[in-house]
DNA sequence: GCCGTACTACGATGCCTATCGTATGAACGT
DNA sequence: ACGTTCATACGATAGGCATCGTAGTACGGC
């Protein structure tokens, strides 16, 4: 069903995006990757959707470049796994990879996010 | 029992440390407070101790200036607690607010520091 | 009162990063 | 084939940060 080929595959043919390996993904990196309110809430929406989204899906405070590069530190840092269809950018987190490297701590994140944004009325 | 004052009492009477309270502490300050090697590797140890570590107890390839700085930061995004006993410098992780705030976070990233550790070597 | 110890403060440096605007490339529909 | 839409790449900028060394300050012991 197509799930995930994420370092594998070409899905469209041309553009090939770089995605580490799971055991190249590291705790520190990935924390860093979270560590920023823009792509916690992408994180989040990814999360909530529990499938592929848009990039343009997820609406951000900032510019279309700025979303482009938080997007690829998700993938550089193994937290999201992107792929071409047509002309647009799909994105879903990588669960299972996370999960098994350190388990637990996505869905922790996840909650701790949820719970501050009920708490402040914003992340 | 003494167990923790941070934010209130000044133990040692002059040199005070300023923490910030509980409802202060945001998601991300702390993720990226985490997202450090070298933090992390303080974190764990103070997580190991079970109470109160010396500065100078944790064993840090860095200089010391720079070790100050770790602990500052940890300090000022609410995940340790800190105050001086005489000339000592004493640290604490803040476990019960962590875990008030974001429950199983902490947990899930000492856990998931762990595992790496183990799986590598070092972290 | 003086000295040693422990940590801090300050200044410097070089790297990383979050942000933007503009120009470019890729795919889809007509 | 052409234009539109979506996202990228590139260059620029400003701020943050990890690191260091040196000088200074607080506390405890002699």
């Amino acid at each position: 069903m197509s799930t995930d080929t994420p370092a594998a595959g070409p899905v469209s043919g041309a553009r090939s995006l770089p995605h580490p390996a799971r055991e190249e993904i590291r705790l520190a990196q990935v924390l860093h990757a979270l560590a920023d309110p823009m792509r916690l809430r992408i994180v989040c929406a990814l999360a909530a959707a529990e499938g592929e989204l848009n990039c343009a899906d997820i609406e951000l405070p900032v510019s279309k470049s700025t979303c482009t590069h938080h997007f690829r530190v998700l993938r550089e840092h193994g937290v999201i796994q992107q792929f071409y269809r047509g002309t647009a950018k799909m994105n879903g987190l990588r669960r299972a990879d996370l999960e098994a490297l350190f388990p637990g701590l996505i869905d922790g994140v996840l909650r701790a996010a949820g719970l501050q944004e009920r708490r402040l009325g914003e992340l």
